[in-house]
DNA sequence: CGGTGGACCTAAACCGCTATAGTTCGGGCG
DNA sequence: CGCCCGAACTATAGCGGTTTAGGTCCACCG
């Protein structure tokens, strides 16, 4: 037989379709033993259901999406990524949901897949990334009246809520370890200046600096690209006062920032010490293995697919939720800087 | 009004359903000025179509699945898959075809999702990837009666087509190369031995070091990850006839099997010429920046999207296609070895 | 002038499932 | 004994499209 639907199971159970409807779904109408042998003879038809016949009454789509807006060809090396997305993959097919996955050029097309997506009736609710300072997408999605997840915060993201670490705090820890081993000129290379975490990152050295009276601490803006991690890194060790540690704030950047150092013939840790704000497999493979913060990206993915389905489930019902404050793994790229 | 659909359109238009579904198709059937009207009326009130209802007359899902079967949490640094992914998404949204993902424990598990995902009618039909040598999947999805495109090959793939590059050549070429600079004893950091490429890439090594008359050709298998890569190039380089030219199945491992040589003291590419046989920004970023092999990944998942889509058009149509043979990229992890 | 055929549409069935308004039947109660 | 009620089902109406079997109307032909 080509695919049994519940009508089949039903002419096999000689009763209505909608009997075998109650039954598989486990809702009352039927007696216990009729369902049992619905539920058997169904099992035995190996049937089913037909996700789009079940999203069609209005019920649930049984997915989850989420948009990437990134120039297509660099979605290459970002360990974060690829680790969010299996915790949130596991997360989400626990209660076998799926994941509709789509990568765009930019915020509009992003903004034009949430539209589509959603009346289209392909998911019941996003996930949303990448949060940016003034971010169009919030305005849109509140609108659209489709459960929506930021990840990121705190920080204005509307009416949605979200799941988020305190990378402020991470940010003045980092600071306060590099400054009790004695650096008083820290650089900071940052993401994109679009970005709230970037902002926030910034700020939070700036305040620490002030705080601990160092003598130098620089945020240097970037688009997040090795190019442009190695092209600032080869700047500051270039300059005649050139900064005794710099914080990354990715580890894609800190590898390739510790590859400069080594081609310049600046001894890491000996001359310049590096920490890496994210942490993964990349900064224990090079060598030395960098210093990092670490948190448990794959548990923050399946947190996020948890907190996602409860919102599909109750939007009312979901609020913000801190994750734990990623903790700074020291290893062979820090050390104490040489005294002048 | 809450979301438009084509029986509103046609109220609006004062025709029948019929005619405005023939008018949004393109299909015969309505005059070209009907058709117009219906087409600016649907644009006025922001209609699209729901996919669900779409796929439950028998259509089109709509959808492209890919199951990746690894243990979740190991996607980490996989450039390769990242720009698979985002060449396969590049190519299916052109024809706004989705990418339903899904990550899973084992190879079990990935058939379970198959055989879900076909009955459930969810996706129009599945890439495979990761070949293995006696591969389970195959005969579950030729009796699926799903199209399915097999990345990888050539080799035993049943009756499904499949999208290849030709890795043999390249390790010819590769292994050609070390020759020609002098070396004689050569290892190799296979993956897993399951997967049919890299076998493939053993034998071909196996066959050119006879031919070439080398000293030593030794393949030695890993799971792909950092850590065992780590751990055999250590290995290789403890004995007292180490090998003067390393080739790793991944960058990944490349990687991590320079930082070992840094860490005791063999030189690159002084002492150790090392060739990385998947190229990415990972083996541009550290330094010494290594040799590769390089291909366009992204272009490939391009041409896989595209086959994809021609197979689910018409399934009969579509037979093997080869892709290039990825080129070596010499850059300076590769030397002559020292005379002896 | 009846018959024919094509262009343009309409009405209604159908896809697989859910939801809801009956229907049947057995049993408890006054 | 008749009445009412709840449990267990059945019958049926959608959900939003696509598709197919007609139904008109009109031009054209013999």
């Amino acid at each position: 037989m080509a695919r049994p639907t519940i009508a089949d199971i039903a002419r096999q159970a000689g009763v209505s379709k909608g009997a075998v409807s109650f039954a598989l779904n486990g809702r009352p109408g039927v007696s216990e033993e009729t369902r049992r042998r619905i539920l058997g003879i169904a099992e035995e038809m190996n049937w089913r259901p037909h996700s789009a016949a079940r999203a069609l009454g209005g019920a649930k789509a049984g997915a989850v999406g989420l948009v990437l807006a990134r120039p297509a060809r660099t979605i290459g090396v970002e360990p974060f990524f690829a680790q969010l997305l299996s915790g949130l993959q596991a997360g989400l097919s626990a209660h076998s949901t799926a994941l509709q996955l789509m990568v765009v050029e930019d915020t509009a097309a992003e903004i034009e897949v949430y539209r589509r997506w959603a009346s289209e009736h392909r998911v019941d609710g996003f996930v949303v990334v990448d949060l940016q300072v003034r971010d169009p997408r919030i305005a849109v999605l509140e609108q659209l009246g489709v459960p929506a997840l930021v990840l990121g915060g705190p920080g204005r993201h509307g009416t949605l809520p979200s799941v988020w670490a305190d990378d402020r705090e991470a940010m003045i820890s980092t600071v306060n370890y590099l400054a009790a081993l004695g650096h008083r000129r820290i650089a900071h290379l940052a993401g994109l200046p679009a970005f709230q975490h970037t902002q926030r990152r910034i700020r939070a050295l700036r305040d620490s600096a002030k705080r601990l009276g160092l003598t130098e601490a620089l945020s240097v803006p970037t688009d997040f690209s090795d190019a442009e991690g190695a092209a600032a890194t080869r700047a500051l060790l270039t300059r005649s006062r050139r900064p005794t540690a710099i914080i990354y704030d990715s580890d894609v950047m800190a590898v390739a920032g510790l590859g400069v150092a080594m081609e310049m013939g600046v001894a890491v840790p000996g001359d310049l010490s590096i920490v890496s704000f994210d942490d993964s497999t990349l900064t224990r493979i090079v060598h030395p293995p960098l210093t990092a913060l670490s948190r448990d990206t794959f548990a923050l993915g399946e947190q996020v697919a948890r907190t996602m389905l409860a919102a599909i489930a109750d939007p009312e019902a979901v609020h913000d939720l801190k994750n734990p404050t990623p903790r700074l793994t020291v290893r062979e790229s820090t050390a104490a800087p040489r005294p002048e």
